[in-house]
DNA sequence: TGGTTCAGTGTATGCGTATGCATCGGAAGA
DNA sequence: TCTTCCGATGCATACGCATACACTGAACCA
């Protein structure tokens, strides 16, 4: 039913081994018994099995990338570039979603014999990179850090942007500033949460407890933290809140109660997603190149994967800049 | 380095082939052994490899998911479902995109040795549906057919919901109708295309060729259609849309051109995404369960490789039916 | 008491590929 | 002409698991 190399083999009047190195394109066959091979293997439709493959040489050629929340509006496009770099490196990419049962996820990330793992998820676990480690799987954290396990990391460098959004913030008047923030356990919440902080205090100004929210970032939290923030008595002159898909919620509270953006009140996300751009939403964001940050994380991956575990292990930094568009106004 | 059942027979003092027996739960191992056996492989931390049981059983628990495009905002709301169920029934999603090299797609599909493909891409491809069923390598439309090859599906009954839609639109007392439909080539958009058109007829109002536009089922479409409608000299009064994703970009377009929506253009979509709830947006759409649809297209396939090629063919077929929000109004 | 049966376990083997090692034949050098 | 060497290929085997089949011993029946 389906073609082997032996198969292949046979019509080529070699052994199954020369059929391997033949399509390998390994030095040790002769031109003349490569151009036998490969022409037998198309006449015949052969396509090497992965399984076999794998079991002979220990590499799956696979990645799997784990993610809080498939339906999270960040994913796609993590998700995209990744798969455009893997798919150029010749990886496959398997999805996994956090399960509240973590050991299961660990042992199911090792059981499906993955070449490695991207770490996306956007709460620091303790336990399942501990068990990587001590499996030898390879790992590389996306968008987040761990002080306990070392390996490689893509993340963004939330210091500069956030600067630069304060100073402009202060700049347009603003003095009752509200955030949402992400969920705690999370460094790259913590990381926005300060820089944000530090920045404001240089003009001391702080967001109080009243002014701030806290929750996954995603819509439901900025919808249900922009409405808590603007139905107080003293509701702030400006929400910046912990990503863009947050952001769309404040906005859909905003709208919701009538509030004018940013006449009323002014709202910030960071990410820079594509969606922030559209006519509609005109999110002003801290940026970063996300589509590079998501590849960097997969080639960073794949060179540990190549190069083995003795490599240095490499911190990328994206920067990131305040990109002004409709949604940030002068203090009312 | 790595646990193999032979290391976890040595502990527990049987042979491999009672390890595999008792871990699978094999009626023929007795009790006391099937305890041995599990403590064994829980003291070593013994996870079974996929690749072998894969290369022995021929089976991978692995299913590919093919989609035109990683980025388009639809298809979150896919993968979710597809996972969750799949997840449910102890199978792996595996990326793949559409690239132009159909060939090389599917070579890629076979050599991973999937145990099943679900289609989703938009565009009717004719080549791999058969080369797939060649192969024998079971698959199931999803949101598409195809009349050349046939297998099991997972549909929207778009007639329904379109026929709801005409009757309203009409009764708001809209006669310049625009659209703008999906891609050719594309049963879904086919189907939509025609229902709509059918249903208009009955009033005798139709869809003329300087009131349609046609592109691919995103946000760029709906943007750039909708705007090559709204200047133009007589504009519709409504936009009918082939997704929801193409009204994103339809009231992008009248928000640039600072059209009222519903005041001076209604704007309708298809699908009903969790987006188009948003306060922001409130789009009229022809709802429809997504998620179920999902759901089902990965039970189904999962039916299909578990029980064989014999079963007749399954076609799932979901209703359709007019969700009324903020975007449609009376024709001004 | 001998035969039959059956539960429980081990042995042998296959799945498809990759690779270390052996082999072979021809060319080059002595 | 004999040896040496090397390019090209085949042979044997490993990877980890599942399964057909063989085997053993105990229980049961006639």
């Amino acid at each position: 039913m389906v073609v082997t190399s032996h198969d292949v083999a046979r019509l080529a009047g070699v052994s199954q081994p020369t059929v391997s190195r033949a399509l390998r394109n390994s030095p040790k066959v002769s031109e003349e018994t490569k151009r036998r091979v490969r022409e037998a293997a198309t006449a015949l439709g052969y396509v090497p099995s992965e399984t076999g493959r794998a079991l002979s040489s220990g590499r799956t050629r696979r990645i799997g990338l784990l993610l809080t929340d498939l339906e999270n509006q960040f994913y796609p496009h993590v998700i995209a570039p990744m798969h455009r770099e893997l798919e150029a490196l010749d990886y496959q990419l398997v999805l996994q979603t956090e399960s509240s049962d973590t050991g299961r996820v660990a042992e199911r990330l090792l059981a499906n014999s993955l070449d490695g793992v991207l770490l996306a998820t956007t709460t620091v676990d303790s336990v399942l990179p501990v068990r990587l480690r001590d499996r030898g799987v390879p790992f590389v954290y996306f968008n987040r850090t761990s002080e306990s396990v070392a390996a490689d990391s893509a993340e963004v460098d939330a210091e500069s942007g956030m600067h630069e959004l304060a100073r402009r913030i202060l700049e347009l008047g603003h003095r009752r500033v509200g955030a949402i923030f992400g969920p705690r356990n999370a460094s790259t919440a913590e990381h926005r949460e300060r820089a944000l902080r530090e920045a404001l205090a240089a003009a001391s100004v702080t967001v109080s407890g009243s002014m701030s929210y806290r929750g996954p970032f995603d819509v439901e939290t900025g919808y249900v933290g922009a409405r808590r923030l603007l139905e107080a008595e003293q509701p702030p002159t400006v929400i910046v809140c912990g990503n863009d898909v947050v952001a769309y919620g404040a906005l859909n509270a905003a709208h919701e109660l009538g509030r004018a953006v940013p006449g009323e009140v002014s709202i910030v996300g960071f990410d820079d997603l594509p969606e922030a751009r559209w006519p509609m939403m005109q999110l002003t964001t801290v940026a970063f190149d996300l589509d590079a940050m998501a590849r960097r994380a997969a080639s960073l991956l794949v060179a540990r994967i190549e190069r083995g575990p003795d490599e240095p292990y490499r911190h990328e930094s994206f920067p990131s800049r305040l990109v002004e568009r409709r949604t940030l106004g002068a203090a009312p």
